[in-house]
RNA sequence: CGGGGUGUAGCGCAGUCCGGUUAGCGCACCUGCUUUGGGAGCAGGGGGUCCCAAGUUCGAAUCUUGGUACCCCGACCA
């Protein structure tokens, strides 16, 4: 194996340290100047950009909207909704004031004292404030609802320890912010989105999810429900990859927006707030990658196709190059992203290691020998096998080749969730699992002591009440009182 | 904020305990030749305020004091 490869994988046995490595040496990101930022590199950037995409087509197909609010709230808006307050009040940045000065001794800048604000302004950790204070002005009546926004922004939360993509101080993230007139409407809204995460994550990331309900505990500040969809990484640990917030009227309130309806009474409007976060790529590299680099899904891969050509001679190359520029063109015909990389400056064992470390999908090579027998060898990165095929139907070959990729990365995650999923009745046996990084389905009793105990003494958090059918009741099995359903245990990141 | 660790070339590190030539190694980079079906070889070359400040000393990467940054483990969180 290769030295730097070695080095990734002689660190795995910390898979936290394993990730980092993964991340900066396949180019996504790296750690910014700046206390807890990332600095997102154009690879990591593009794969960001392709989840975008595809999610805003499905946000506007369900009829939102993008808007635009302002990256600074006054602090006192984050007053008005008292949970609200206590789920971010400790971790923001603030500014106090708003002009630097020149230092009198001429050394550089100082924050001129002068220049305090009378009201600090906080720089948004989400924005269910700013745009609630908006929406005020906007709805009067009922045909002004329902207000279906999203806006793609970056947030920032002050956070003690940060790790690249999956907790970063400033990260980037969408989130949908919709007012109704009716509780049901707001409702069904909070769900549908719920599932336009699960189905993005499962058919886009391959990454397969349990959708849920938080417990109180684990809510978001100010919400009556947080819908969740909840994946498990290749360590057995959970990562949260999505949330979905009825709100209820608890910001209509707060904000006093207030709407008249068909009978003239007035009303609160009714709201939800969704998010999604440059975290789903943490998600998409943890989930999938081993000691050879990332492993991108076709649907989400930057480059689905990386040609490389082996040669002794310029003209060799050329040969090679009119050839695969006729193989390139149909594969672009066809939708798929190719890269036909014919540097001169590598060697193809370097290319190779390089686009494997970089996820790519498919990747063909072609040589002399290919040339002489109308072949080209295509190797498939989920199971690094490799084989050489005809050129004739090279195309369809490669296409469904991709899906078939697709199909199999998620297989593969799907039949390690179920491997490492249980269900448990003692607490005994509840540890041990926890400690093998299982998923554990366990009955709870539904009190938040029994939440806190079991997450004091194994570091384990009800990741989520599962949206299943499974709905057997049975005995906590810490105090043994009754419990409705399973729920679902796990360690998360 | 508590506990631990590390700051030496773009990256990764040795040297620090026990002060003493011109601060070293691997990767990367530059030049040349040979190479190209799994991270090429040889030869030559460039690149350093040894985190910052003060102190001790004939002499500090090395000792002392203060500061600072980053990483890891907790608490907090998407």
């Amino acid at each position: 194996m290769a030295k730097e490869l070695k080095e990734l994988t002689s660190r795995s046995e910390n898979y936290s340290q394993w990730y980092q490595d993964l991340v900066i040496k396949a180019d996504l990101a790296e750690n910014s100047a700046v206390r807890g930022c990332m600095v997102i590199k154009p690879y990591g950037y593009a794969i960001w950009e392709k989840m975008q995409r595809i999610l805003d087509n499905k946000f506007k197909e369900t009829g939102h909207v993008n808007a635009y609010f302002p990256l600074l709230i006054p602090k006192s808006f984050l007053s008005r909704e008292a949970e609200h307050v206590e789920g971010f009040a400790k971790e923001c940045a603030v500014v106090t004031h708003y002009r630097l000065k020149t230092n009198s001794d001429g050394s550089g800048v100082v924050v001129d004292p002068e220049a305090k604000l009378e009201e600090e302004l906080i720089i948004r950790p989400t924005s269910e404030t700013i745009i609630w204070n908006t929406y005020r002005n906007w709805i009067q009546s009922y045909r002004d609802l329902p207000i279906l926004c999203n806006q793609w922004a970056n947030v920032m939360r002050w956070e003690m320890r940060t790790r690249l993509f999956l907790r970063t101080a400033e990260f980037l993230w969408q989130e949908g912010h919709t007012a109704h007139a009716t509780r049901e409407e707001a409702e069904a809204e909070a769900r549908q989105m719920q599932n336009i995460y699960a189905d993005f994550v499962e058919n886009y990331m391959g990454v397969p999810v349990i959708k849920g309900v938080k417990t109180a505990s684990e809510r978001f500040a100010g919400a009556l429900d947080t819908y969740t969809i909840e994946a498990m990484m290749q360590d057995g640990k959970a990562l949260q990859a999505g949330t979905s917030h009825f709100l209820g009227q608890n910001f209509g309130k707060a904000f006093n927006v207030t709407f008249v309806d068909k009978d003239g009474k007035t009303d609160y409007a009714w709201a939800t707030s969704w998010g999604v976060s440059t975290r789903l790529i943490g998600a998409l590299i943890m989930a999938h990658s081993d000691d050879n680099g990332l492993v991108l899904p076709p649907h989400l891969a930057p480059i689905q196709v990386v040609i490389i050509p082996i040669y002794r001679s310029m003209e060799q190359l050329d040969e090679i190059r009119k050839k695969v520029n006729g193989i390139a063109d149909n594969l672009k015909k066809l939708g798929i992203s190719v890269k036909f990389d014919d540097a001169d400056n590598r060697k193809p064992g370097w290319k190779f290691a390089n686009y494997e470390l970089k996820g790519v999908p498919v990747r063909l090579a072609m040589g002399g020998r290919d040339l002489e027998n109308n072949t080209i060898e295509v190797m498939r990165r989920d199971t690094l096998e490799k084989e050489t095929v005809s050129c004739d139907g090279i195309e369809t070959y490669v296409q469904n080749l991709l899906e078939d990729i697709q199909k199999n990365i998620f297989q593969k995650a799907l039949k390690l969730r179920e491997e490492r999923t249980v269900k448990v009745d003692s607490y005994d046996e509840f540890k041990e699992k926890i400690e093998q990084g299982y998923f554990v389905l366990a009955h709870w009793d539904g009190t938040p002591e029994t939440e806190e105990r079991v997450k004091n003494e194994t570091k384990a958090t009800i990741r989520c009440i599962p949206m299943d059918d499974d709905n057997e009741p049975g005995c906590c099995m810490v105090t043994g009182k009754p419990s409705a359903r399973r729920v679902l245990f796990a360690r998360n990141y």
